[in-house]
DNA sequence: CTGAGACTGTAATGTTATTACATCAATTGC
DNA sequence: GCAATTGATGTAATAACATTACAGTCTCAG
């Protein structure tokens, strides 16, 4: 089961994210790429949702902003990934570093099962100051 | 360190939240208090962020909505709380459980220590369906 | 060729959240 | 008493985030 190659569109979207050193919203992407002929929101959240199904991007919910994935080229955090993503946030510098932690995941996972529910995507994100803001 | 008393709005949104059974939008809880003079959004925002210092309700991120604490009249999960709060949201009847997990409170402290990141807010939503709607 | 499926373009609209400014009431310090 | 401060409120306008609806294009299997 090969990916198919991403379309312009989604290329475009992809570039940007992955060029960029925090999380973007959906509006500053149309923008970065009203030269490439973008002129609305709707072309940007099309190609958004194709590469969170891959796993390409994550997206970041207590800042309605969209970042790579870490594991760069590699969709590894898709279908076949390693259980659940984790971000910690900085506040200050709008830094994001992305982990896993399989004791978390398992911990959830667990607590799941005993309630019998069926998880589909799980959010973790901690919010905060990082080392150097903090400093 | 006595907290004051709630003011008429903050009751107000207070009430409509703990009586529903699942998580409102602040637009939601709006329409429902226009019968009691409210008119703007601001209204409801300006209460819902005092109550949410309060940890008398959270904030459910990945569904830009509030529900009341699970943890009643106490003021429990505050400053003074027990950790982090986690919810399961089902996805197919809407309901919403919350939860903490010691352990997985933990784990996150331990990454947060080693990478000195001080952590503000953490967030944790499971979404997916609970054993009534999966079954 | 043609019909199905996936992608695109555009406009309009819906939903969530904030900024700006004016007012009112309670508290504090002089 | 009475400024000065603080915190809550009311209203309007706007900003930010996301979706619906509809039409056109492209590709490919049959």
């Amino acid at each position: 089961m090969i990916a198919p190659a991403l379309t312009k569109n989604q290329t475009l979207v992809f570039d940007v994210l992955s060029h960029s050193d925090g999380p973007l919203s959906a509006y500053t992407i149309l923008d970065k790429l009203r030269d490439h002929g973008f002129r609305a929101p709707l072309q940007v959240y099309r190609a958004l949702d194709k590469l969170l199904e891959r796993g390409m991007i994550h997206r970041l919910e207590s800042l309605n902003a969209f970042v790579a994935c870490a594991h760069q080229e590699k969709a590894c955090c898709g279908a076949h990934g390693h259980g659940t993503v984790a971000f910690a946030i900085c506040e200050s510098c709008g830094h994001v570093v992305e982990f896993h932690d399989h004791a978390v995941d398992h911990r959830l996972d667990d607590w799941a099962k005993q309630r019998k529910f069926k998880p589909a995507k799980t959010t973790i994100e901690i919010r905060g100051l990082c080392e150097t803001c903090s400093a």
